[in-house]
DNA sequence: CTGAAAGCGCTTACAG
DNA sequence: CTGAAAGCGCTTACAG
C-alpha cells in the first residue's frame, strides 16, 4: 500500500508538503496542492491512520462497552452514540460485554491498548476492580451510560426511572392488582438496585409489600426470566402481576406464561423497563417503562467529548417515563 | 502513560527484552521476565497497539460493515462474527451503514485508514465502486456475508432461500392463499433480487403470477413495509397474503394492518424474511424464514482468516428454513 | 510556502 | 540470553 512517501516522490515534493494538504493546512501553494492531490488520486493513497495516531496521540475513537447487544435498548443506546460521534468527527468501538463481568474487562483492556481517545461504559457489574482503576488513573476519560459504579468519579449519563415505575405501581393498583412481584436484573448493577428500591418505595405508598418470593433475581437475559416467572407461577399464591426488568427477561416471562397456556393480563399482568418496537406487536402489546434512549446516547458522547477537551463535565440524569398498552389489564 | 521506555529503565533492562517478555519470546531468563512483570505491574504499563500495529503491519481487527443495526438479524449476525473473531484473537470494528450508501462508504474507509487486517461487509447497495475497488486492490481481503455484490471476486458467505421460499408459498397455497405479494428489497442488494425471483419461480409453480400491483419495493426499513402493505390494502383486490422480505419490513405491515382495525391472519396472512426471537411473541406469532445466523456469522470470520493467512478460501452458501407459525392461517 | 529532521512506541534481525 | 540500532508512516516545530 502506498505511503506519504510515495506520494511525495509522485508529486516531486517532501514528504511535510504531502502532510500539509493531507490535514488542510493553509501554507500550501495551491499548484503544489493540485499535484499532491493528483499523485494521492493516481496512487489509491489512503492515509495510514495508525501512524498518524502514533505521531499524534489521539485515535479519534470512542470505546463503547455495553451489556448486551442482542438486548435492543443497548442497540439503540449504540446507535444514538454513534450517530452522535460521528457528527463530532470520531468514530466508536464498540465492546460487547454480553453481561459477563470477565468479557467487559477483556474489551476495556482491549480498548485501552488500542488507544481510544475516551471511554463510555454501561458496566455489566461492579465487583472488578478494572473500571474503577482505569477511572482513577485519568489517562483515558470515562464516562458512565444507564448504569454506573457507586464510589467511581466519572460522570454518569443515566434516566432517573423512579417516578415512571411510582405510576405503573399506581397504574397496576388501579386495575386492582395487589400482589406485584419483580424480575430484578443483578444486585451488581447500578439498574439492578435501583429498579428494585423504586418499585418497593412505590408498593409501600400503596401500602402493597414484596414478600420474599415475588423478587427474584434475573440476569438481564431471556432465561432468567423464564426461570423467574416459572417460580412465580409455582408459588401457592402467584403474583397477579410481573414486572420485569428488562425488556429480555420480560420476553423469557412471556415464553413461560404462554407455555403453560395462561394468558397476559387475564392471568398475569406483565410490564417491561425499557420499551422496544417490538412491544407494540406483541400479544398482547406491552406495558413499559421508556428511557430517552437517543438522548441519553447524544449526551453521554457530549459528556465524553467536554472532558476529552477539558471542559468540565457535569453528570445528566434524563428521566423514563410509563407507556401503558395492553398487558396490564384495560 | 508508562511506555516500554519506562517499564525498561525501572527493570534495568533494554527495551528489547521488555518487548520479547511482552511477546512470550522463549529466549528470556526466568529471573529477568520476572523483574519486567514486576515493573510492569508496579508502572501499570499498557503496550500500546498503535505502535505494536504500525511496526508489525497488523491490527488483529477485523472491520464488519452490516446493514442495520436495529435490525435483530444483523445484531446477531455481528454477535457471532464478533465471537469467532474473539476466539481467533481478533477483535472487531462494526461500522452500521443504517441502509444508506454514503454511509457505509464513510465506514469502509475509516475502516481501511485505521487498517484492519480483514473486512467483512454486507453491502447496503451495489453501485458505489469503493467495495469493488476495495476488493480488486488485494491491500485488505473482503469477505461478503449475506449480501454479495455481482462480478466482485470475493467470497461469499450466504444462505440460499430459494427452497424456504419455495416451501412458505407451497404453505400459504395448501391455506388457500391465492393472492400473494411481496415486499421486496432494494433492487440494488443481492437479497432484494434473489427473494423476489425465487417468489415469483415458487408462485409460477402453482400457476400463479405476481402481478405488478403485489410487488412494492421497501428498503428493509419498517417505515417501508408499512407504506408498501398501506398500498397492498387500498388496492381493488387485495393480496390476501404479504410476504415481507425482511423482519423491520414485517413490523411496519404488521403496524399498517393494525392501525386499519384489521388482522393476522384473518384480513391478511403476513410472513416474513428471517426469523427472530419477538415472532414467537407478535399478535400471531410470526411464519418465519430463518437463516442459520451464527453459522453464517462464523464461516465469515473463518474464510477471512483464511484468506488473510493465504489459504485457498471457496464461498459458503448455506440454506434457510421455513419456521410455520399462526400468521399464515391454520 | 517548503524541506530536513526528530520522534511517537514499538519489534526484530543482527551481533555478541 | 541480551542490547544497540533501524525502521514502521506519519506530524510538526524550526529554519529558511
Amino acid at each position: 500500500m502506498a505511503s506519504i512517501k510515495d506520494v511525495a516522490a509522485r508529486a516531486g515534493i517532501s514528504v511535510a508538503t504531502v502532510s500539509r494538504v493531507l490535514n488542510d493546512h493553509p501554507a500550501v501553494r495551491p499548484d503544489t496542492r493540485a499535484r499532491v492531490l493528483a499523485a494521492i488520486a493516481e496512487l489509491g493513497y489512503r492515509p495510514n491512520g495508525v501512524a498518524r495516531s502514533l505521531r499524534t496521540h489521539q485515535t479519534h475513537t470512542l470505546g463503547l462497552v455495553i451489556s448486551d447487544v442482542l438486548n435492543p435498548f443497548f442497540t439503540a443506546l449504540a446507535r444514538a452514540v454513534e450517530d452522535e460521534a460521528r457528527g463530532q468527527g470520531y468514530s466508536v468501538v464498540i465492546g460487547n460485554a454480553d453481561e459477563q463481568p470477565a468479557l467487559q474487562d477483556h474489551h476495556v483492556r482491549t480498548l485501552l491498548e488500542r488507544r481510544i481517545d475516551g471511554l463510555l461504559v454501561s458496566p455489566t457489574d461492579d465487583s472488578s476492580p478494572l473500571l474503577p482503576e482505569v477511572a482513577a488513573r485519568s489517562d483515558v476519560p470515562v464516562v458512565f451510560l444507564d448504569r454506573w459504579i457507586p464510589g467511581v468519579d466519572a460522570p454518569v449519563i443515566r434516566t432517573d426511572g423512579r417516578a415512571a415505575v411510582r405510576d405503573l405501581v399506581a397504574h397496576l393498583h388501579a386495575l386492582g392488582h395487589r400482589r406485584l412481584a419483580i424480575i430484578a436484573g443483578p444486585t451488581t448493577t447500578s439498574t439492578g438496585n435501583e429498579r428494585v428500591d423504586a418499585f418497593r418505595g412505590a408498593l409501600a405508598e400503596f401500602g402493597l409489600g414484596l414478600p420474599a418470593g415475588y423478587l427474584e433475581q434475573g440476569d438481564y437475559q431471556a432465561e432468567s426470566g423464564r426461570r423467574a416467572t416459572a417460580r412465580f407461577l409455582d408459588l401457592p399464591e402467584p403474583p397477579s402481576a410481573v414486572f420485569a426488568t428488562d425488556n429480555l427477561m420480560a420476553l423469557g416471562a412471556m415464553d413461560e406464561i404462554r407455555g403453560r397456556g395462561l394468558r397476559v393480563p387475564d392471568d398475569v399482568a406483565l410490564a417491561a423497563f425499557d420499551d422496544i418496537p417490538w412491544f407494540l406487536h406483541t400479544d398482547p402489546p406491552l406495558t413499559a417503562i421508556a428511557q430517552p434512549t437517543e438522548e441519553l446516547g447524544h449526551s453521554a458522547v457530549r459528556a465524553l467529548i467536554d472532558l476529552l477537551e477539558g471542559r468540565a463535565t457535569p453528570s445528566v440524569t434524563l428521566t423514563a417515563s410509563l407507556v401503558p398498552r395492553r398487558s396490564c389489564g384495560e
